[in-house]
DNA sequence: CAACTATATCACTATATAGTTATATTAGCA
DNA sequence: TGCTAATATAACTATATAGTGATATAGTTG
């Protein structure tokens, strides 16, 4: 399970995967979409965020291939490509509820 | 599983954590602690970041439960805190053989 | 084709942070 | 106590990018 030693443009890559999470107006985009798809219209109403900013957003997830979409009219829906944000978030927020408790646990003891 | 609407703090508090592991120069420490645990000197030498920028990265780690350290003398030796790096490493590699795989059929179809 | 709408892109500004050099702190030792 | 070594912190510069307003592009409708 040990993972062997990486190359700096793995690195790289991989780096560029986790910062794309690493922004909340992305994780605001990509927790929206997991009610369902979504175009860019709704997303503005359901997150509040600028068109061109969250244009932006969207073809960085795009890019990296955390979001597709699906072009109807002069409409684009865009929706999750995979489950795999969500895996990644739950692990992330295990981590948190984890550190939660060992903070409570100072206090308590 | 669909997860709830998130509040901003929660979004933050979310990102900030994925971006401590998107950037190549975290990665590469997290991938050197892999190995088992090191003191800075050793990770100056593993990885041949200047001390400076080392200890200021280890810090962030730190603050954020990915590492923990154990003094020894003059020495600090860190570690891996648990192996949700190494889990959320591996669905993000994942994700890439997945991308290449779909990039080779572009060609070979 | 002209006007309209939805989305993408461009150009710009402001902010965050990676890396670096210099300095501070702390532990071990003569 | 003074000296050396290991690590942490401070101050600074350079770069990347989030957000924004203006504009471009493409589909839709009259």
């Amino acid at each position: 399970m040990a993972p062997k030693p990486l190359s700096a443009h793995q690195l790289q890559v991989i780096a560029d995967r986790f910062r794309a999470l690493g922004e909340p107006t992305r994780l605001h985009i990509l927790n929206a979409l997991c009610g369902g798809e979504q175009n860019v219209t709704e997303l503005i109403e359901i997150t509040g965020f600028g068109q061109a900013n969250l244009s932006k957003h969207l073809q960085l997830l795009l890019r990296l291939g955390f979001v597709e979409r699906r072009k109807e009219g002069v409409s684009t829906y865009y929706r999750l490509a995979d489950a795999d944000v969500l895996r990644l978030c739950e692990i992330m927020c295990g981590r948190l509820e984890k550190e939660a408790a060992r903070q409570r646990k100072l206090f308590t003891r």
